[in-house]
RNA sequence: GGGGAGAUACCGAAGCGGUCAAACGGGGCAGACUGUAAAUCUGUUGGCUCAGCCUUCGGAGGUUCGAAUCCUCCUCUCCCCA
């Protein structure tokens, strides 16, 4: 057996194991498993460090489970927050878990013939049947509400500062995540849960549900990885516009692309670690070579293209990295114009685009008119007249003030116009008709 | 049930009869610098037909030449005592 332990140690993926994981593993090839809330039928990229190390898990030869959280999703994990959850519907639950395993199957191998193939497995399939009276008798029994108590994520929500309290429901949470645990010991031989940091109250309940249930001689495990961070405090996986999904449609593979080029040079060094396979001597040259000449970015684009090729593939990312090479490299108003209507659209494609028709147009529009009620660039006039003023509005790439006529002559294949708010916020004008 | 404090723009928070579209801080946006980074500096941050006008200070009324500021009622939030 390779070292999994060891390959996440130094890609800086362990927060906190069990004693005795490292040791098993070595012997043993183990199933593990990683939790996914189906909150969404996209993954975003926060869920990304439980897929890697699922990935890892299955590259070093053991069998990744990645379960969906059907049943659980419906009570809503209580572990950092503040809030009781909405419920989920069965209905949107089994869209949700079709297209995360869709997304899964670019990371994890679901056909593998060897013995380590992954697996998916929905709790709501197990716990849907279990009635509430054998559940509190068979499950309940084994565990304290003292113990239960002690938990962090329990702690904080019935302490007097949290003054919603909580309610049952997610008070058990905590024995169905546990029982999960339990059943896939018994039924597919699972002996690790895997999780951020702040999964590790969830997970030792399990552990020890398994203990009380199955007998000391039956050793499970648990292992967190740290929660990811990023050096300037903010939130990691969120950027203005919200969460950035894997989902294309909801993230466009350009916006993806841009999302990891943007990565601080002190983040970069940890996500590469963490989000690429690249092995340590390959990473180590890279932190090298980055640290040598930090303004060509090695490191982010390195991340970025790694990233994009795996959750979308390598044409979108060529046409990525031709889009940001128009948009932020030499590009000019001529290099617009030799573009063709396919290439410019693939190009916008995760770009804000509104519509006038030709005749509107034709009929000549004013220019803050146009920028704020016409195409919603701006929110008002007086907006658009204020960046105006401050320099901050390109059409194809030049700047432009308030006295700029718009006329057919700016028009990119005839129709189309590139409308450009400060350095980097894009808007495809298209004209119809 | 009794007593008290409060509700102001995206958020926090000043203002307590005219000079208030409302100080200050944060956040946002833009400009300069730069590496599409960080830090820094500058501008801007209700709307419009923009030296002017219109709509905003929890809601509804009222007092006044004039109200975010005073009065009445209502709604909501917080604190203390039972």
């Amino acid at each position: 057996m390779k070292n999994f332990v060891e390959e996440l140690r130094w890609r800086g993926m362990i927060h906190d194991m069990t004693p005795g994981t490292e040791e098993y593993m070595l012997k043993n090839m183990t199933a593990g498993y990683v939790g996914i809330d189906p909150t969404a039928d996209s993954l975003h990229i926060g869920h990304l460090v439980g897929v890697m190390m699922l990935k890892h898990l299955q590259m070093n030869g053991h069998k990744p489970i990645a379960l969906v959280g059907g049943a659980t999703g419906m009570i809503g994990d209580p572990s950092g927050k503040s809030q009781e959850r909405n419920l989920l519907t069965e209905e949107a639950l089994r869209h949700n878990e079709n297209a995360l395993k869709n997304q899964l199957a670019k990371f994890l191998d679901f056909d593998s013939p060897s013995k380590n193939s992954a697996i998916l497995v929905n709790n709501y399939d197990w716990m849907n049947t279990f009635s509430f009276l054998d559940f509190i008798r068979d499950i309940g029994k084994h565990l304290t509400v003292n113990y239960m108590m002690a938990k962090d994520s329990v702690k904080k929500r019935i302490s007097a500062e949290s003054g919603t309290g909580m309610s049952f429901t997610e008070f058990s949470y905590q024995l169905v995540q546990g029982y999960d645990f339990l059943h896939l010991f018994k039924n597919e031989g699972c002996r690790l849960q895997m999780g951020g940091s702040d999964q590790w109250g969830n997970i030792t309940t399990g552990t020890e549900l398994i203990r009380r249930k199955m007998g000391s001689d039956n050793e499970a495990f648990a292992l967190t990885c740290p929660l990811i961070t990023k050096a300037d405090g903010s939130k990691f996986g969120k950027t203005e516009s919200g969460n950035v999904w894997l989902d294309p449609e909801k993230t466009s593979p350009y916006e993806f692309y841009q999302f990891w080029l943007n990565v601080s040079d002190e983040d970069a060094e940890k996500y590469v670690k963490i989000f690429t396979l690249l092995t340590q001597q390959q990473i180590e040259k890279l932190v090298v070579e980055h640290r040598e000449a930090p303004h060509v970015r090695l490191l982010q684009k390195t991340l970025a293209r790694e990233i994009t090729i795996r959750v979308h593939s390598e044409s979108e990312y060529e046409l990525a990295l031709a889009a940001t090479e128009i948009l932020f490299g030499k590009g000019t108003t001529e290099m617009l114009r030799s573009l063709n209507e396919k290439t410019l659209l693939g190009i916008f494609a995760g770009v804000p685009q509104s519509e006038i028709s030709r005749k509107e147009f034709m009929e000549g529009i004013g220019i803050l008119d146009f920028l704020s009620q016409k195409t919603g660039v701006f929110k008002s006039n007086g907006e658009a007249r204020r960046m105006l003023k401050d320099n901050g509005v390109s059409i194809n790439k030049a700047k432009i003030n308030e006295d700029y006529e718009l006329s057919i002559n700016d028009l990119l294949n005839d129709q189309y116009l590139l409308v450009q708010k400060g350095k980097k916020n894009y808007f495809l004008v298209k004209i119809t008709g």
